[in-house]
DNA sequence: ATAACTTCCTGTCACTGTGACAGTAAGCCT
DNA sequence: AGGCTTACTGTCACAGTGACAGGAAGTTAT
């Protein structure tokens, strides 16, 4: 079972990492994951073990879902291994990675993940890409980016995450409006204000409404957000 | 491994289903499928040796892909089982199963087998849903729709296509607008022309493109068309 | 042949929602 | 008080859709 923990810092998109210490691919980087523990364990239970033992999140406030399975036969060099991959998406968090038990995690930056140069263990590369292609599309049509944040957040942090996700820059006006007009969405919590340098901005908590009506708008064929 | 295959048959969406002959579940409806045949098979090779055996289908002109992983502890009563599930989309058939080795294989209505009395063994009521489910969001933003048909078609089949999947009518008017508006979604199949009844109508081939934009507009929260 | 009927296809108009702008409000700092 | 930063509100043109009517091209009936 592999898992791709996405999550934001400093306004770009992380993925959790671990420097594998056994062969095969002993000293590369790799996804977190492992196999069943016991006869009788759920597939999301032990996901979810996985998520708290290597990255030290529990299962409250925490989105995670089926990826898909990856099932080539030759993505292993020890014989054929079909892994589960699952998706979850982790709020920001202060620190890296707490006490875990697993020696080299690290968040990396998912352009650089993907950037080829970081030669990822078996398969990882596609399971990765997937899992962001995943996270890019249900940004459009769900209320997925309300689990890159905390309880509550403020207009501008819910853009950050669809900028760093989609890794392209989006006008804040248009954004406001629409946000705003998509009932159940987000909704106001308290009078509440947080503040960081200018003018106090209002907070929000994830509305009732799971999907988009109508859809988050991906512009297309525009100019990434790093060469802004 | 489970197969939810589709079909179009006058104008309503079919599953095929199979009469299990042993225990458990002996005598119910269940999805076809299998296990792994040689230690070296590849997943989706299986999907396709399976589509072969159980519907007589090639794996030209038929679109297969990943649907999920269903690995509750107490799906199977005899111990954990997790199967990987696949989605295949079949043109129209001229009869329902050809020479297949499956004793009591039959395309059932998805509204017959989806209405709950007809109870399906394991979880396959839940993965068919989930089949249906992901077809009906594919045909909104890719070119899915034409899996459905044959090698050419008319404007009209592929509007029925869109009204047995998402069980809803649609205008003829808006639909033609809109499919003829993506570039690249359906080309004319040259001057070619097959009729019924009217006015022939202009035939066409699935074009190079794979993704819809702007995408294909669900109505929401419509009458059925079983109603109307 | 002509009319009736079927189905296929083309237009038009109002409205919703978006892209692309400028401008105001409300806090901090000097 | 003025300047700075960030948060928020409006306005206009345009693309795309929903909801209609009407013409085009065949078959069948009289």
């Amino acid at each position: 079972m592999d898992l791709v923990i996405l999550t934001l810092r400093s306004s770009r998109l992380y993925v959790l990492l671990i420097e594998r210490g056994i062969e095969p691919f002993q000293g590369a980087l790799a996804l977190p994951g492992g196999f069943l523990s016991h006869e009788k364990e759920d597939l999301v239970a032990a996901a979810h073990r996985e998520l708290a033992e290597e990255a030290g999140l529990g299962p409250d406030q925490l989105h995670l879902e089926q990826l898909g399975f990856y099932g080539a036969p030759d993505r292993d060099p020890r014989g054929r291994v079909v892994s589960a991959a699952y998706l979850a998406i982790a709020p920001r968090l202060p620190e890296p990675v707490a006490g875990t038990d697993a020696s080299g995690a690290c968040w990396i930056p998912v352009t650089q993940a993907l950037a080829g140069d970081a030669q990822l263990a078996f398969d990882h590369e596609q399971i990765l890409s997937d899992g962001v292609d995943r996270a890019r599309e249900k940004l459009e049509r769900s209320a997925l980016a309300t689990a890159f944040c905390g309880p509550t957040f403020t207009i501008a942090e819910l853009q950050d995450v669809y900028e760093a996700v989609w890794g392209m820059r989006l006008d804040p006006r248009n954004f406001y409006r629409k946000v705003q007009s998509v009932e159940g969405f987000i909704v106001p919590a308290g009078p509440t204000r947080k503040t960081e340098g200018g003018r106090p901005a209002r907070l929000f908590r994830p509305g009732p409404r799971a999907t988009l009506h109508p859809p988050m708008i991906r512009p297309r064929g525009q100019a990434d957000k790093e060469t802004a």
